[in-house]
DNA sequence: CTTTATTTTTAAGCATACCTAAATTAGCGC
DNA sequence: GCGCTAATTTAGGTATGCTTAAAAATAAAG
């Protein structure tokens, strides 16, 4: 049986969902980019299967069955990452679309073997923490996106949105990378954008990119 | 666009075509374990995709894009069961699995950090030839099966058959792998069956299973 | 509270990759 | 070369996962 498309759908369910675990099949559709019409499809064949609670013009959320699948699937994307960064040195902004195939091809087994080889990480290359075998979730730092600092504020860079390249690479450019310590010396407010000092050097961010930064505040 | 059934047929072809680099859809549908009508189907597509060379009720071959495809398929597949026996010590009749659905996932890029990390590999754990990224298969020792020895003969094990799980264990647990030196002790007029010498112990193998081991005979 | 806009669902249809059953062609013994 | 058997192709059909267009339900605006 193959389930890329489903697990694509489980995936994109638990990454999306609201704070109540809800999510609209609207999102769902955008995030996948296909029509609405496709979402109603599956949603009915995945409450079927017992993975997700679907009534009809009714909020969706994972049942307990689908978010464990779909924690899964974050694992496997996670380890991967990681492996594929750290083993083969594949940089921070090419990781996540070679993990997004490898994820669907690959047992229980070998993900486990994977893991055991990186030394049972936490977080993945982009800061996010990596779920262990059980479902649990390695306990992680408060993340505060940047545009949420005030002038001076002084802070250490701990996650960054996996989710578009151009962005990771773009940031990598600047000099941004996990672990590095940033300086909020400015916040412009026609605009949002932001000055920050990192490695000694100034460098200027818009509000949107400052707003998938995440960092953690040095008091 | 999604080629896995695509690239199976291919590998199919290139895996078991004869001398004359031909192959009978019967055998393409037993190997894929489908129907005739499906690999006729298959095959139109494939045609006219200018990856085989099919008319109707003759012979089929690949042509030279379909080989680099299937050449590629074969590379990929033998650079992720080596690097899954090398570095994750997953053992020989498990690789095979796990190869067969990550072949189908991972970009070009992906495979030749892979074979770089492992210092470009000339074979895969069962002793089959993995191909360069130009396509080109490294010369390797002229095999013959055990079931062609001549009692007396004394031979080193340089390829086994990675097409049968069970075949592998069980090579596995009479001691033999890669590089052993084996001695025809005796071969049993009746069935064809042999005894070998192999680690200074005696062990009996069928006919069939000596066919799958290939040697290379020590003068 | 009613009208309008948006979201969601239904309906009908398409491509892929398979299936079974029937028809056709090829290969072989004699 | 004829007849039988096996291989191959055609015909018709199924499940999956999408599509667009229309209908129905919900949400938003005044």
């Amino acid at each position: 049986m193959n389930n890329i498309s489903k697990e694509d759908y489980l995936s994109a369910i638990y990454k999306f969902r609201d704070e109540d675990g809800e999510i609209k099949p609207n999102l769902i559709a955008e995030t996948l980019a296909i029509s609405n019409a496709a979402v109603t499809d599956m949603l009915r064949k995945l409450s079927t299967d017992g993975l997700v609670d679907y009534k009809k013009y009714k909020g969706i959320k994972l049942t307990v069955e689908g978010e464990n699948y779909a924690k899964n699937m974050v694992r496997r994307h996670r380890i991967w990452e990681t492996f594929l960064n750290r083993v083969l040195g594949i940089s921070w902004d090419k990781v996540h679309d070679e993990a997004e195939k490898l994820e669907h091809s690959s047992s229980d087994e070998l993900i486990n073997k994977i893991e055991e080889y990186l030394d049972f990480p936490e977080s993945d290359p982009h800061g996010y923490p990596i779920p262990d075998r059980k479902g649990k979730l390695p306990k992680h730092k408060i993340a505060v996106a940047i545009s949420e600092l005030t002038k001076s504020d002084k802070a250490e860079v701990i996650r960054v949105n996996d989710t578009n390249q151009g962005l990771l690479s773009y940031i990598s450019k600047i000099g941004i990378e996990l672990g590095k310590v940033i300086l909020i010396k400015d916040i412009l407010a026609f605009d949002g954008s932001m000055l920050l000092t990192i490695n000694n050097q100034d460098v200027n961010i818009s509000k949107a990119i400052a707003s998938n930064i995440f960092v953690e505040k040095i008091v």
